[in-house]
DNA sequence: TAACCTACCAAACACTTGTTAGGGAAGAAG
DNA sequence: CTTCTTCCCTAACAAGTGTTTGGTAGGTTA
């Protein structure tokens, strides 16, 4: 077994560790960009590289392999999302409150994170038969815990309609949220936000004038 | 340049052209699943030959190369989801109407012709910058085009809403349907026909009850 | 100055990929 | 029976894959 190749903290300080680590994240950042453009399996680390600027080789500095740029790129992403999804639910919000929140927070996310999101998109399927990916599988549970609880609960107080299958209206409002990062570029004519709030406007009043 | 492998009819007539091409389509059909499971890129021609019960060098005496299976695979679902489309588009029914007939012909072909839908959804990004993909950013034009007259139609006629942003709601409309396709099985607990119901009815009316 | 570390390059490795060429078994056609 | 056609197999090819090894310019430390 080979050493970790993480870059040490030298004896006189931490500056040399963070630029390290700021180098990483610039890294993961531009595989992250050509993971989400060209797919993962279609994309080779040489292409990886030359978005970069180096050879394929010295991508083996910072990383193990192109799997572990996989998972640290998914990785981080998820606990960025979990943190903004904690924040909402621990605030204990009446449900369509909560649903509005959850909502704008996963645009937000869309917005910093395009590239990660639409990579989980692309290759969650197949991803979670492996164990290394084991985590994706235990977000996607906690994941449709949330949003389920959130469209019962509101059934129960009599805020969303009883009439629609819970299960099936779950996966088309995940759906449609998640599937945004397709389309969606940052600095677009629409803010997360002004995207949220349309979606919203549609998803719980629907398009149709009201008589 | 090689010749056309396609089988030739016999002297005695066309039963033997017939069973060439049903094995045609037999090995599309696993192969389709093959590439919906495990993404094109990702899927070796062997995998395929495994699936169809031969080695992988057999395939091609059936089909010139795996990217022409694909494309195949791709074409032959267009054609049907369009002969579907146009018959509605054809009948000139009013916009809400159009808009409930588009959605159930849609999730039809989801249930007809899963395995395409989901390769459509997870490839064509990549696809269309190819020139021998080009039929596939062709119809996207007319889809899109199909879609936002509908609801432009629709608006102009004050029976959907006019604070909407219209290409917004197209492409939330859009990605959900098709979405399906990656949780939808067939012989399920809903047919195409309940799903479409219940998604038209929550885009139209919204999951909030009315006060 | 000398020793060391960081971040990269150059070149190769073993392996997998899509694809091809030649052959052969089994049935149909004459 | 002979000949042809259909459909598959065996075996290989060249190109591309992720990864490893050894080296080295340039800055930092002592």
């Amino acid at each position: 077994m080979p050493t970790k190749k993480k870059p040490q903290v030298t004896a006189s300080g931490k500056p040399a560790a963070a630029a390290a680590q700021a180098r990483r994240r610039e890294l993961l950042d531009t595989a992250a960009e050509v993971f989400a453009e060209q797919g993962y399996n279609a994309t080779t680390v040489r292409k990886i590289a030359d978005h970069a600027g180096m050879l394929a080789g010295s991508l083996y500095y910072h990383f193990d392999s192109k799997e572990s740029m996989l998972e640290e790129i998914l990785r981080s992403f998820l606990d960025e999302l979990w943190g903004g999804y904690d924040a909402v639910l621990e605030a204990e919000l009446d449900p369509r409150e909560t649903l509005e929140a959850l909502v704008t927070e996963s645009f937000r996310e869309i917005d910093r994170h395009r590239a990660a999101v639409a990579i989980y998109q692309k290759e969650n399927r197949q991803l979670v038969a492996q164990e290394r990916f084991a985590f994706l599988a235990e977000s996607q549970l906690r994941f449709e815990k949330a949003w389920l609880s959130t469209l019962e609960r509101g059934v129960a107080a009599g805020v969303f309609r009883s009439d629609l299958d819970v299960r099936l209206t779950y996966r088309f409002v995940r759906d449609t949220v998640w599937v945004a990062a397709s389309w969606y570029r940052p600095g677009g004519q629409h803010s997360p936000e002004e995207i949220a709030r349309q979606y919203l406007s549609m998803v719980l009043d629907g398009i149709a004038v009201r008589e």
